[in-house]
DNA sequence: GCTATGTTTTGAACATGTTCGAAAATGAGA
DNA sequence: TCTCATTTTCGAACATGTTCAAAACATAGC
């Protein structure tokens, strides 16, 4: 019964940790101390310093979502909607700019429990592959069907790909990875269409195809 | 004077031991051990466990080169020789399979040393970029000159994104990784001439530019 | 051979994530 | 209220990468 209360007061000293001091700087100890508690009684509750992470990215998931959702209303033309998906996701991600690196390797390992693409982050990851059929699903568009079926899942990926060129850009502003967010939007809104042309058809969704079996 | 000798003998026997257990399990302490060297001796040599990995990425790379120069004599066809540079790449890499999540990990973050992007990996990276502009450079193709020039640098960066597919794939000998290689090459090979139609030249370009740049 | 200077080597120390056995608190049933 | 099993809490311990002051060694100049 206590347990329950623990837990949050655990959880929350960590995530606001996380918010000001970043991955690495945030110490399992240094929650314990700030919650009151000893260290091993945060491993009690959470098994690991990254299972604690992941809280955080379940969090700010549905603050990206929130975010997103109603600003969908606004449009039913595809490249648009990926566009404010894709916006809006990397402004909910800015303030965790200066700690990125720290959160980037902790997360890249396939068996980390905090890897976006593990079982550890379903909840993560559904949350925000959903943002990615609503945006594909609400759209007027003339693709065949079954890619687009697929689209969501690769332009989630996309996503993921997106926020490491993010990680990596050191431009005020991310204007860089603004503009290749633009670009690629651009690029896209012309090339997409031509995947009807019976010679890219085949090709592409094959490609397509592989590339959303990513996870498994 | 012994200096040097103490180098290459930790050099060596680090190397063997990332060979052979990979990074997590390669402790400095090892390390030391099997050198018969104390622990502080090694860190008089190597600021870092990260900057004996740079020697491992060094001489992988110089295997990768070593494999791959001879091959391209074999074609001046643009996609084929592609095809040669990444594929031999992943022969290369695979040995180190079963590793490759805690190099991967060591290796992501911006401002670690083993960083392909990063400054302390300038002799292995322009090994492995030098490949892809042999690759370009010796292949027949009417591609517009800027880019021509800027295709190395993508093409190196294309890589790293098959190399970190790869890390994720547990399919048997590598195969989901391979035929996505196929498929890509076989779309590239579509599609590349069509960047020559002025509507998808100039978003193209900038957008290849932008991915040139990464590194910056 | 001896001393002074610079190079190489050592091992103890630190902070970190994590594990674990034992102590303390809790609460259900008598 | 007391007993005892379960849940919760604690803090010492471990292995790791890394740092550092001091010891050991080598060598040049006398």
């Amino acid at each position: 019964m206590k347990s329950e209360r623990t837990r949050a007061l655990i959880r929350d000293t960590a995530l606001a940790s996380f918010r000001e001091r970043g991955y690495d700087e945030t110490t399992v100890r240094l929650i314990a101390h700030e919650a009151g508690i000893s260290l091993g009684n945060a491993y009690y509750y959470f098994p690991t310093k990254n299972h604690l992470v992941q809280e955080l990215y379940v969090e700010v998931q549905r603050e990206h979502r929130s975010v997103a959702v109603p600003l969908l209303e606004t449009s039913d033309e595809l490249i648009e909607r990926l566009g404010i998906v894709y916006r809006s996701g990397l402004a909910t991600l800015e303030p965790f700019h200066a700690f990125a690196p720290g959160f980037l390797s902790a997360a890249v390992s396939p068996r980390s429990p905090i890897n976006p693409l593990g079982d550890d982050s379903t909840e993560a990851r559904e949350l925000s592959v959903g943002l990615f059929r609503d945006a594909v699903g609400g759209a007027r568009h003339s693709l065949p069907d079954d890619l687009a079926r697929s689209l969501p899942e690769v332009f989630w990926l996309g996503y993921l790909l997106l926020a490491l060129f993010w990680v990596y850009d050191s431009s005020p502003g991310r204007e860089r990875t603004l503009r290749l967010l633009d670009r690629g939007l651009k690029l896209l809104g012309i090339a997409l269409p031509l995947a009807r042309l019976p010679l890219l058809r085949k090709p592409l969704r094959e490609l397509v195809e592989l590339i959303g079996e990513v996870r498994a």
